[in-house]
RNA sequence: GCACCCGUAGCUCAGCUGGAUAGAGCGCUGCCCUCCGAAGGCAGAGGCCAGAGGUUCGAAUCCUCUCGGGUGCGCCA
């Protein structure tokens, strides 16, 4: 199913009769043999370095190895032509049945061409959002939303067992911020007049919050204690607050499978179970942490608490695990947290946070590995800030004016599908300028736009085709004969969809769904220009008037971009366009 | 002071476990189209891959150092 796997078998099949007709030595390694395309078309379709890699190990020149491969790859019908260039590159040529048949393949195979198996049914599970349950998500939430959402979609296409997880921190100072907060929308209600003081949470999204307390409740909390109100209202409110935050994620298209409760960690020995498991490995102590140096705070005192020696596990400087009046720090039941999923026996975790969240990176890693005795990897991905443009200006957002933009926000201006293509368009670590306005223009310009309308004008063709009294279902396209699609610029087309299994499994191996809305950009581009250059040259055009045959081979090369154009789109959670409007 | 991320065309960014002459879009220049396969198309100019060393058959990619930008650094989460 993936070419460049089943070249890269010939030519290590080829590589190993060399090996028994004594051409080669015994044992070399070919790990590094690969096969790929090559950077300029005009070297052909595909290039193996094999006779430089194994050039040093078997003490031969390069060109010698590959002049004694090529005849042997020549040999396969697959292969057409084996040229030797450059350093040592063998250059190959395949032959236009290759090629045709893939078309044949995808067809078959439908959304399925492009599935690996190389995640092997691996447990990994992705966390992702855990945005604090105080607010409505913003846009930088949305970023690590969309990445999180589609890094598990792809490592899914790519053949793991992906549980999807949100860590809701609702164990720390913050959600009593919130109890108190909402208190005062809930006076409001009463309709007493209330001031919103310095830490607390002025937003208007808490007046439906205060609405509904009084409503469950009525007057029982007025003119009493914190006591009496801050357990009951902070669970209200938390509950209130994951409700809201659950309706943005589905608008976005967002489902979690797990939603983890720090709380739950509390009282219940978790914490204490987990640090004992560091305790044991003997990377518990109390002892005293320096101030940084060069900027030392100014109320920095030395203080005694209970360290993680993270030290041991590659981190910079030992953590602390309580603070210096015997509580939890935060970072305590994240390490029970983190604890419970290595027992829970997944196979590999993937932590999606924030930019911000970067000095937090070693830690993490560092206990995870000392929980796991280094057996669980965890690869943490940080997603840089979006900057919201519109006209061109930014929009400023003040956490203390209360004014930010929401993920809502941005949904009802562009959609979620905009949205999420929009938001994959950059690599997670670098940052994104978001323009509301060009990511709605129907032009070239528009990577979303260009996309769809590839994916679009493929759903018109057999449309047309229909009308003109050709058959163009599924099992017509199937049965064609695909000999007639011979052209270059044809089979241009059908090597970029080549590549799709091959992009599948790099973008899952470095954890990258932008590589995906990368190569669909790249995939329209071909699919268009081959579209384009029907307007001169009549017999390009899909539709061949009067010639079901010839018409239906080629709406069948359309299909399956159709085909990989959806698989990618339903990767990053976006639905394939099947009409422009 | 230390750690992490980033530095690639005028601008915004890709660049495949190290591969050949470093790519795309915008912008710029020229040509083409102007009764629905043109909500445009084709071609061109534009680069010391921040800089300096190193590793090797080969480096934008790996290592070291320097410069520049961002983020973070106990009793917030």
């Amino acid at each position: 199913m993936n070419l460049f796997a089943d070249i890269r078998a010939l030519v290590l099949d080829a590589l190993a009769d060399l090996t028994r007709e004594g051409v080669l030595p015994d044992g070399l390694d070919t790990a590094n043999v690969a096969v790929e395309p090559p950077r300029d078309a005009a070297h052909g379709d595909m290039a193996t370095n094999a006779a430089m890699v194994l050039a040093k190990p078997a003490g031969m020149k390069p060109r010698d190895i590959a002049e004694a491969l090529a005849p042997k790859l020549t040999a396969d019908a697959r292969v057409a032509e084996a040229t030797v260039a450059g350093p040592g590159f063998l250059n190959l040529r395949l032959a236009p049945a290759a090629w045709q048949g893939l078309v044949g393949t995808i067809l078959e195979a439908g959304e399925a061409f492009g599935r690996s198996t190389m995640g092997s049914g691996k447990r990994v599970n992705v966390e992702y959002v855990s945005a604090n349950p105080t607010g409505p998500l913003h846009v930088g939430h949305t970023r690590g939303a969309v990445f999180g959402d589609a890094l598990a979609s792809l490592l899914e296409f790519a053949g793991h067992d992906v549980t999807r997880e949100y860590y809701i921190n609702d164990g720390g100072g913050q959600v009593d911020t919130l109890a108190r907060s909402v208190y005062l929308r809930y006076l409001e209600a009463h309709g007493q007049s209330v001031e919103f003081a310095d830490g607390t949470y002025p937003g208007d999204y808490l007046k439906p919050v205060g609405e509904a307390l009084k409503a469950k409740v009525g007057d029982a909390f007025l003119d009493k204690g914190e006591q009496y109100w801050l357990t009951e209202i902070r669970d209200f409110a938390t509950e209130a607050m994951m409700d809201l935050i659950r309706e943005d994620l589905a608008a976005l298209g967002v489902e979690m499978d797990v939603f983890y409760s720090e709380k739950s960690l509390y009282g219940t020995g978790r914490i204490e179970a987990a640090i004992q498991a560091l305790d044991d490995k003997g990377l518990i102590y109390t002892g005293t942490l320096e101030p940084p140096k060069g900027k030392t705070p100014e109320d920095w005192e030395p203080r005694e608490q209970t360290l993680f020696r993270s030290t041991a596990h590659g981190d910079d400087v030992d953590r602390p695990i309580k603070k210096s009046d015997g509580s939890w720090t935060y970072f305590a039941p994240d390490v029970a947290y983190h604890y419970d999923k290595i027992e829970r026996g997944f196979d590999a975790l993937i932590d999606v946070f924030g930019a911000d969240h970067g000095g937090y990176v070693k830690r993490m890693k560092a206990a995870v590995s000392a929980l796991s005795d280094g057996r669980v990897p965890v690869d943490i991905k940080l997603t840089q800030l979006v900057k919201l443009l519109r006209d061109g200006e930014e929009l400023k957002m003040s956490k203390r004016a209360g004014t930010f933009v929401t993920l809502r926000d941005v949904i009802d201006m562009v959609g979620p599908d905009v949205t999420r293509f929009v938001m994959l368009t950059r690599k997670n670590d670098a940052p994104l300028d978001f323009d509301v306005d060009a990511v709605l223009e129907q032009s070239k310009d528009n990577p979303v736009w260009y996309v769809q309308y590839a994916s679009a004008r493929v759903h018109s063709v057999r449309r047309k085709a229909e009308e003109a009294g050709i058959d163009a279902s599924d099992a017509a396209l199937r049965g064609a004969d695909l000999t007639v699609l011979d052209h270059e610029a044809e089979l241009a087309l059908i090597a970029k969809l080549s590549e799709w299994p091959r992009l599948v499994e790099i973008a899952a191996r470095t954890n990258e769904p932008h590589r995906i809305a990368f190569y669909l950009y790249d995939l329209a581009s071909v699919f268009h220009a081959l579209w384009n250059r029907g307007n001169d040259e009549p017999s390009l055009r899909f539709v061949q008037e009067g010639n079901s045959a010839t018409s239906q081979a080629k709406i069948g090369l359309a299909a399956a971009v159709s085909v990989v154009l959806s698989a990618g789109l339903r990767i990053l959670g976006v639905v394939p366009a099947t009409e422009l409007r």
